[in-house]
DNA sequence: GAAACGTGGCG
DNA sequence: TCGCCAAGTTT
């Protein structure tokens, strides 16, 4: 009589995606693959796997180039300080831990970007040790098999969850086991539509047998969007513009925008006529977690720029697109006709 | 411990 | 259009 865990591996064996990072367990390329995974789906993340990988093939390489470059790399995927966090770790790891990776769960949770999860997930799948996961797909899981109806979000319903996942865990290789429960949160017990008609334990499974599965987890509702308004000056002349690199704690953190009004006491536009064909106005509304962004960029021909002075910075159109910027500004690319015209 | 951090896909 | 969710962490 097979256990729900022995059926979860056992499907997991049968039915787990090919992925890039299934073929090591280099705790180097675990951690690269566990910090792009967080909160990012395996389809999003996986180009940028392999871009890191090939990219910065060790620890060393990646230690050894600049924030900057990171960043760019990192660019579009967004929650950007685990692009800061990871070159950081990276630095730790090669100047503190000769190029090893500690292999405990406690001593990989003391560096940045690593918590519970990801500690967890390092230290079974790449050095075997037996200890549980608990992610939003494992949430999920175990709260239908277990018929669970605590709201997830407090340490003590998370400790109750890792609990059950330790139990489940048992003496099963924890690399393999754990991965298949998220694999099976991912593939089969999904958030909605579940197949529950294929599953493989649906008779062991509380939420089935009271069809309340669509119910389950309980989570908390999300605060209403705040909106935010932003109003970008994109000063530039045939060769130069003008861009600011955000503060760490904020959105968009370590990446480059155009000044603001905010920082533009030395941009003076008195000269600037409306209805000048020299300058374009693009509107832009963008959504995030939690705010809702309405982005108002001015885009005006200078050719005083040499004698602009002050915090921001001077950038070579050129190297312009080597610096990592918000997706915003990525769009204002396509949707601006002067813009678009003096970088491409 | 609540709130914030990005982007993309789906119903 | 909107809400929800995604291999979470930090403050």
């Amino acid at each position: 009589m097979k256990s729900i865990s022995e059926h979860i591996l056992s499907w997991y064996h049968t039915h787990k995606r090919d992925l890039p990072w299934r073929y090591t367990k280099n705790p180097y390329l675990i951690w690269l693959s566990e910090i792009i995974l967080q909160q990012t789906k395996v389809s999003q993340g996986t180009p940028y796997f392999i871009q890191f990988s090939t990219k910065y093939p060790s620890i060393y390489d990646l230690a050894f180039s600049s924030e900057d470059d990171v960043m760019k790399t990192w660019q579009g995927l967004g929650y950007y300080s685990r692009a800061r966090n990871l070159h950081k770790t990276a630095k730790i790891i090669t100047e503190q831990y000769s190029g090893h990776f500690p292999d405990s769960y406690k001593e990989l949770l003391k560096l940045p970007g690593i918590g519970e999860y990801t500690a967890a997930a390092i230290s079974s799948i790449a050095f075997d040790q037996s200890i549980p996961v608990l992610d939003g797909n494992i949430y999920r899981v175990i709260s239908r098999l277990f018929g669970v109806t605590l709201e997830i979000g407090t340490t003590s319903v998370k400790k109750y969850f890792i609990g059950h996942a330790a139990n489940l865990l048992g003496d099963l290789p924890p690399g393999d086991f754990n991965q298949a429960m998220m694999e099976f949160g991912a593939l089969q017990c999904t958030p909605k539509n579940p197949s529950c008609d294929i599953c493989p334990v649906k008779n062991k499974c509380s939420a089935f047998a009271n069809d309340n599965v669509h119910l389950l987890p309980v989570t908390k509702k999300r605060n209403p969007l705040k909106d935010r308004y932003f109003t970008y000056y994109v000063f530039h002349d045939a060769t130069h513009t003008i861009v600011h690199r955000r503060a760490n704690d904020d959105i968009w953190g370590g990446l480059y925008e155009f000044p603001k009004k905010e920082h533009s006491k030395l941009l003076n536009y008195n000269n600037l006529k409306h209805g000048d064909d020299e300058m374009e106005v693009v509107d832009l509304r963008h959504i995030l977690t939690h705010q809702r962004l309405f982005i108002r960029f001015i885009i005006i021909r200078q050719q005083i720029l040499q004698k602009l002075e002050g915090s921001q910075q001077l950038i070579q159109l050129k190297k312009f697109d080597t610096l990592a910027i918000p997706k915003p500004i990525v769009l204002l690319s396509q949707k601006s006709l002067i813009w678009k015209s003096l970088i491409s």
